[in-house]
DNA sequence: AAAACAGGCAACCGCTGGCCC
DNA sequence: TGGGCCAGCGGTTGCCTGTTT
């Protein structure tokens, strides 16, 4: 971006005396308030009517990503990093798209997971991300890791006593007097649903049966799919959708399976050797 | 203990498309 | 029909924090 630019835009901000940069906890408050009793409407608006000095644009974004009640904070679940790597390989660097089929996840996490995540495993293996290459090594490895990591942590889930340590708050980079809640609604959403089949949908597991095996939207618990199976629904293929397979139906609460599989290096280096160019 | 470095992520930017007049 | 306004999107930047030297 040329500084030019950059600077007009700030010195323009200044002019209108808008705020810039990192939220307050008295901006995020009147954000919250304002729309928690008018609701969202025009941004500009909101952005003027709640007293806040900022632009409508920088309230949409802290709100949306940041605010929102339903926003769900911390490590993805292996679920949704094998969602993310699925419908990468579909629709590509479509964010909101790809979000849409994540609740309580933003398109901004998503495409920060992407580049922070997925593209430094292909920067490890010198595989440019959107190659074929890389995507036979995300099948042929990180998708069979990600999978091993649900059924384990099915099993460990299903065993409170193996996760009496497990914090419900995932980690937290704002300030300690953020206002950013944790919504646990798993007591409202109990148990599973029952899956009873499976597609073939996927691109990273060709070999899934054919029985398709969905999963119901609305056992979303706190925000994820609380499953051990893996799908969504795809409104404008009105369809569900599938790419995951498991013997292991048993209950589980998502917000205790928070284990940080993300840091996890995706594979082992000497499994994948044929891969590096 | 402090400086340098690297990674993660919140926030910003410009572009685009839809809507309204 | 075209111009203005606005929301939404994807790309990029820069700050903060943790790690390494």
């Amino acid at each position: 971006m040329e500084d030019s630019m950059k600077t007009k835009s700030f010195k323009e901000s200044e002019e209108v005396g808008l705020r810039r940069g990192p939220w307050t906890l008295e901006e995020d408050t009147l954000l919250t308030n304002y729309i928690l009793h008018n609701g969202e409407g025009r941004w500009n608006l909101v952005a003027k009517s709640a007293g806040l000095k900022r632009n409508g644009k920088s309230c949409r974004l802290r709100w949306l990503n940041y605010l929102k009640p339903d926003i769900r904070r911390g490590n993805l679940t292996p679920q949704e990093q094998l969602l993310i790597l699925e419908l990468h390989s579909k629709w590509g660097n479509r964010w909101s798209k790809i979000a849409q089929y994540l609740p309580g996840r933003t398109d901004n996490e998503i495409k920060n997971y992407w580049r922070t995540r997925v593209q430094k495993q292909a920067r490890q293996l010198n595989i440019e991300s959107n190659s074929d290459k890389f995507f036979d090594a995300v099948r042929s490895f990180w998708v069979p890791r990600l999978i091993e990591k649900m059924e384990q942590n099915s099993f460990t889930n299903c065993c409170p006593q193996n996760n009496n340590n497990k914090s419900l708050l995932p980690p937290q980079s704002y300030d300690s007097t953020s206002t950013q809640t944790y919504t646990d609604i798993s007591s409202q959403n109990p148990g599973l649903s029952n899956i009873d089949g499976s597609s073939s949908s996927s691109i990273f597991m060709p070999d899934l049966t054919t029985n398709p095996h969905f999963i119901d939207p609305n056992t979303i618990i706190d925000g994820s799919m609380c499953n051990q199976e893996l799908g969504g629904y795809i409104p404008e293929m009105e369809e569900y959708y599938y790419m995951g397979n498991s013997d292991i139906g048993t209950e589980c609460h998502v917000a205790e399976a928070y284990e940080d599989v993300t840091q996890d290096p995706m594979w082992n280096m000497d499994d994948i050797w044929q891969f590096r160019e």
